[in-house]
DNA sequence: CTACAGACCGACCGACCGGTCGGTATTGGG
DNA sequence: CCCAATACCGACCGGTCGGTCGGTCTGTAG
């Protein structure tokens, strides 16, 4: 976040870089701390010296992420504009996340449930924080403004996130294209719904 | 499937019963074949003579549920009805049935990333025998029946998944109430989209 | 130059886990 | 009743992995 410079800062952020790596490429139980010290050149006990346990290490990492990311989605809560322009802007700003920012948010749902206690309270915390909250907000505004039909807006807010985890993924890519085909399909489906229209406008 | 009065064949299905619990509770590194063994009353080396491997043990037990389930959904797909009555049908069986059952279709998805290979292969083909394809054909019918807008049909049978699952869970029985709200909700967003109509209709 | 602190090393530990294997108990057919 | 086949046992093995610890290196303040 800050100090970059001190030697002891670059060494973990290269830590932490590597980890990132690794851990989207595998399970967290596949990923040894031996495979992560190795590829930041150091050895365990370098590694050791810095975090306190390979767990400390994955939080650390995930949280400094969720931080970036709530950061990056805070602006399409705070813009002004009817709540299908401030899904589209959310939605956007995270299908064009470089892929490897983008898998981080479906890892610490994938992960989440091999942590207990506080370590996860704070996990789950900063990804709520990140992601679903963000949306919530945007939904219940435009349950508020009459722009959305009333209803759960926790439930509301999940069920978008299912949908754009679906448009996620090479298979979405190759049958819809681009960013803004994706984007297009899901706020389609989530405002409109699948069902033919009585008299259908065109695209 | 059959001949269930063997002494081995119940010891086999004591085990794989112990195991879907024990794997439904913990994750599939946490769960030891000692623990499995131990809470089936046998030791490891019994377990280890009905069983090659803690895999094939875990594959034979999902594959058991998914053809089962697979025969619960084709149901809905053989049946009468607009693509509508035959998603209701479908995931109404899927919300009704026990907890366990249930829980299953999510332990596969979170699990299926840790086998290789040929297995790993039986499980996502099962897997989408069971679920992903049996939607699909519904959702075809609807398109060609014109009952549903033109779209990729797996992205949009995936979609359904994607909304079903949000409304499994805690949160949304006690948001939504009874199976028929949670379907309720479902089929109305899928078909109908989140946003308000012009002139909307009560309920 | 020296001394100290923090960075880093790497051999090692202890626990655990999947899987094995030689042996014993049980069962059912002849 | 006998015997072979099979169910089952449980001690053990090879290997892995997270984590430790005494020691070495290196940069910097005095």
């Amino acid at each position: 976040m800050s100090t970059p410079d001190t030697r002891a800062a670059t060494t973990m952020a290269r830590i932490v870089g590597v980890a990132r790596r690794l851990f989207l490429a595998q399970s967290y139980a596949e990923v040894t701390t031996e495979m992560i010290a190795r590829a930041s050149d150091v050895t365990k006990g370098g590694l050791y010296h810095h975090f306190a346990s390979k767990e400390a290490l994955y939080i650390s990492m995930m949280l400094e992420h969720l931080e970036s990311t709530r950061s990056l989605f805070e602006e399409a809560v705070v813009m002004e504009g009817s709540c299908r322009e401030r899904l589209g802007r959310l939605t956007r700003d995270f299908l064009e996340l470089p892929t490897e920012e983008r898998e981080l948010m479906r890892l610490v749902r994938r992960d989440i449930n091999i942590f207990h206690g506080a370590q996860r309270d704070r996990l789950v915390r900063a990804y709520q924080r990140a992601l679903p909250e963000q949306i919530e907000a945007i939904v219940r505004d435009g349950m508020r403004d009459g722009q959305l039909e009333m209803a759960d807006p926790r439930l509301l807010s999940w069920s978008f996130v299912a949908l754009v985890e679906v448009v996620v993924g090479e298979y979405a890519q190759q049958a819809l294209g681009d960013t803004a085909a994706r984007l297009g399909h899901v706020l389609e489906l989530f405002f409109g719904g699948a069902a033919i229209r009585k008299v259908g406008a065109s695209a």
